[in-house]
DNA sequence: CGTGGTTTGCCATGCAGGCGACAATGAGAC
DNA sequence: GTCTCATTGTCGCCTGCATGGCAAACCACG
């Protein structure tokens, strides 16, 4: 099986297809690889469609006030990019490599939409990944416009650990690659208070943090 | 031309659709009606879309700690439900009438997925009008989370005016249904709050306001 | 017409968190 | 090592808004 199929089948994004249609999906994939600070999709460029195979991806905009909004923190098997096909994006979103390097598939949006009309499995599998990424968003959202700064920071961690953290007996790692600031700007907040917050979690010895990687128990996973 | 067809073609849910395909896209369709106060849709219910032909619905969800939040206000031409074709939703979202009246399409998810599969063009009708609502849910929290309840306020005014507002001159009008109270719950902050914010627009003739409509000058719906 | 329930208006209090300023620490470049 | 720039830590002030409580206005209905 080639190295495609794998991701494409981990990512739930070849299930129920036939071999034909996997090798067709195939063909309209390529693989890019790219480094820290890199930035792979900005609205306004070509339409296409992202799959995250490693690395972290922030997916931000600038609001007219200058300052950076994180509206997602892409990881390996999350989509971004165009993914509703659209002509009229108004919005000026980026994506933009966090980790070391990152490796993901890019597909355009013409070629995938004529592949999925032609394949009804695609278009269920296809649909049921943007479904969950906007149910998480929506979640997510009324999360933050409802919750104070401290739980929507934990709520971060936890969807982040969820996804990306490595189990070490009953405590969980993240990789950290954020600043205070890129977590102010994630949870809309000021930096201070996201440092404040931070060294709260600590002396409390519910987290430990340190530029490399942020620990806590698995028994903050829980709820 | 009868009525289904009218109405799917107004809200662009039949462009391009081959006479055919229409016929087939109106078999699925039941038409239903209702009156303020009822709940149309509940999480849990039988998988089902709905397109909103005329009259207001308020999405939302009661929160852990019992209060409301309304997600949206669905106006004629909105779909909502099942937009994705998923089995597993885990809020517990409703529909809920707030117009004396309101009539709806209802299509079962199944017969809605395999027509879809069957029918590209369809397919593509359908996703860009998912996406539209999902960039507008998006770019709607994303102002939820960065600004302050006046601006919030307006927002929701300008948006809902646009989809819903009659011209007169250079005011537009808009029909209320909602008290203060609601109000509150779209842009998450407390009735008093409103009230109070509403009587300065008031006071600063920016808007005028009372339980039956709101009207404010179309300059404001430019930026 | 009064009467009870809902919606709106208003006030006092308290606090979360934004913001500016500046110091302390860390990390890479040379 | 030292220099420099980015990041983190801490403080104080101040404002936006939540919250509770209560009065006034409005509405539906017998």
């Amino acid at each position: 099986m080639e190295p495609k199929n794998f991701y494409l089948k981990a990512f739930n994004l070849s299930t129920n297809l036939s071999e034909t249609q996997l090798q067709d999906l195939c063909g309209i994939i390529s693989q890019k690889e790219a480094k820290r600070g890199q930035v792979v999709y900005a609205k306004g460029s070509e339409k296409r469609i992202f799959l995250l195979i490693s690395g972290k991806v922030k997916i931000a905009e600038v609001n007219e006030s200058g300052d950076e909004m994180i509206k997602e923190l892409a990881l390996p098997g999350d989509l971004f990019g165009d993914l509703h096909f659209s002509r009229e994006g108004v919005n000026c979103e980026y994506a933009e490599i966090i980790s070391e390097r990152a490796i993901y598939y890019v597909m355009e949006v013409d070629k995938m939409n004529s592949l999925i009309s032609t394949t009804p499995m695609l278009m269920t599998n296809y649909l049921s990944k943007v479904g969950m990424k906007y149910q998480n968003m929506e979640n997510r959202y009324m999360f933050m416009v409802t919750k104070d700064v401290k739980s929507r920071l934990l709520y971060c961690f936890k969807e982040w650990a969820r996804k990306d953290g490595k189990r070490l007996g009953d405590r969980v790692v993240i990789k950290n690659s954020l600043t205070h600031s890129d977590l102010a700007n994630m949870i809309s907040t000021s930096r201070q208070t996201v440092t404040v917050i931070l060294n709260e979690l600590k002396e409390a010895g519910a987290i430990s943090y340190n530029r490399k990687e942020i620990e806590f128990s698995s028994m903050m996973l829980a709820n």
